[in-house]
DNA sequence: TGCAACTTTTAAACCGGTTTAGGTTGATCA
DNA sequence: TGATCAACCTAAACCGGTTTAAAAGTTGCA
């Protein structure tokens, strides 16, 4: 490794000037900025980062950290996102240091993060409501952008679809086809996402006149799994008080309950509506779904390069009210949804 | 942030006294220790590691780069992977620096991560026979441990799993039941466990008189759409010259087999054999496909601790030959895998 | 009491960059 | 001719830790 002094001595310059000719400062001559740049082409050097670190004070990387439930493993929709945030922070020479944890050891890899001086920046994931990590990072000076919203939005840089809307219009078109007896599978009840999509699924609900019972409402880690056990407990339900329609909050839910409808004897866009909202996984896609399923789509991997972006801006002080985006959300139609069966048209009596 | 320098102005000791103190050096006395400690937790001190780094020449990270090609995004296998080696590296206090990059731009991300001194160690995954990545690390004397093998293993540390045992006796079974015409649906073919899974498959079915036509292998990315087009091409064949059965090297590839054996009127199970080596991806569990899958079974999870401590080891100078390991992979036999149908007990014709 | 042999502590160098505050030049201007 | 100034370069301090070499303080023993 050959060392900024080395290459000045071999220069017979100072180190301060190498290290300006390298740094592109206005005040080294051209003829000596061209030398420089040859000789450290040609000894191969480059500069050591933690030394640059310590003294500029910047550390060059972000940090991220991941929720990992026990059973569940990583949920596959960050991944997609991890993958296209760090091409993104690439192209700026930024590198990325990610933590898995699991939901209660969150604030432990913050402060770690944060105390020892390893990032320049946080993103922030599946803000809840009053995030502790939001907290944390406001009363520390770090700059840090929201994948989501929590509550006192103004005060942050953040990234988030209009979950109200597309959870209000995949609403609206299940009523239209005429349900009444809609269940709700929703993620983590903590989560901010949730509660938008939960809060816009009962409103329009509401608007119509319809109470949905609390049991009719999921919340739980968004597996396979855990929806296809919900699902099938709430078909093995008499015909006149199952749901004749689901709205899923990923895709990977709308795939167990599709498990629990064909175990149930049930045809999906027949006797059975599902609707999901879609991140777009690349290893799993809702038009390969049989019946192609109705999706409400927001490819999760579209927030990367704005989340890079916002957080380079915030590292260079930019004020967190001009980075703040919400992006719309489309409906796409497909076979999973229909009208409601003759049998199912009776809404649930509270 | 409370420096160490402040801290030892405050207990009026040097900062020689305090870091050694902090450190658990033997030459401190046990009250200087005390108080120290006790000033230390007062003040809230951490070391800043940057600095740390600097006077140690040692960075306390580990890099990984994941491929991820264009259209595919990230492999959910490399995930998982990831989620746990997160976690069994948290316990050392190291940090995981991940970069993500198309398969062509591997290299470059390697020399950022070596030349700069980002890292300590690498980790490598999915080595190719003679794999760059490899050579570059050895050239320069960088620790790093491989997830699979390439070629050349007597010299580094690395830990697989038993994939030519694994498709051995993957394609023992179906030969028992009598299947002849059976299709490989593989990994990338530059892979080395692609490599390792088409040598056993080719030298099971040679053992039985058998010779593969080349368009019933095939290498791509594995992911559920590319197994699909794969499969549903040989599929359309007719009937005395279409497979009886396939062996896939991952559930994806399962799934998108599946998917094309439904559409071409195939019961899986019955019409057609499928075999599959597991990962066991959490969200993508082999025995809930219908019907449930018979797979060779090796958590790609389990491949993380064990990297992490290899890792450490070999940053910690331990000779790369005591650190390599290769695991048995189990059998699981589903209803996937049935007796060969009578139209088909023909072998191809070469 | 004196001196060797520990034990404990400190001053200063060091890691490898960046940056501030000054120095030299040589050209320009009065 | 001397003052002024821009252009270019350097010495030294700095970032915040660790570590070497040496000093100071203690203890044991003759």
């Amino acid at each position: 490794m050959t060392t900024l002094r080395e290459l000045a001595r071999h220069l017979g310059l100072s180190p301060a000037t190498v290290s300006r000719a390298l740094n592109g400062f206005p005040e080294v001559g051209e003829t000596t900025r061209a030398r420089v740049l040859a000789a450290s082409e040609k000894f191969n050097y480059s500069p050591n980062q933690t030394a640059k670190r310590l003294a500029t004070g910047k550390s060059g990387m972000v940090g991220i950290v991941f929720r990992s439930s026990p059973g569940h493993g990583m949920d596959p929709h960050f991944v997609d996102f991890l993958a296209s945030l760090s091409e993104a922070l690439a192209d700026s020479e930024i590198d990325l240091v990610v933590h898995i944890s699991s939901p209660v050891d969150q604030l432990r890899h913050y402060r770690r993060f944060i105390n020892d001086g390893i990032v320049d920046g946080m993103i922030v994931s599946a803000p809840e409501p009053d995030d502790a990590r939001v907290a944390l990072m406001e009363s520390r000076d770090v700059a840090f952008v929201v994948h989501g919203r929590g509550s006192n939005v103004e005060s942050y840089a953040y990234y988030d679809i209009d979950n109200d809307g597309a959870f209000a219009s995949a609403t609206t078109l299940l009523l239209q086809l005429g349900h009444r007896r809609v269940a709700l599978v929703n993620g983590p009840e903590k989560l901010g996402f949730s509660r938008q999509r939960r809060a816009a699924f009962d409103r329009v609900m509401g608007q119509h006149g319809l109470v949905i019972p609390r049991r009719f409402q999921s919340h739980d880690e968004m597996t396979e799994q855990t929806a296809y056990d919900r699902a099938a407990r709430l078909l093995a339900d008499v015909p006149g008080q199952r749901p004749t329609a689901f709205v899923c909050s990923s895709t990977l839910q709308a795939l167990g309950v599709m498990r629990a409808a064909a175990e149930a004897g049930l045809a999906v866009g027949t006797d059975l509506s599902i609707i999901s909202h879609d991140d777009v996984l690349p290893h799993l896609r809702s038009e390969n779904f049989a019946p192609g399923l109705t999706v409400t789509r927001a490819p999760i991997r579209d927030a990367a390069p704005v989340l890079a972006r916002m957080i380079m801006a915030r590292m260079d002080k930019v004020p967190p009210e001009r980075l703040q985006r919400i992006d719309k959300v489309d409906l796409i139609v497909r076979a999973s949804t229909a009208a409601v069966p003759k049998w199912g048209e009776e809404a649930w009596q509270q």
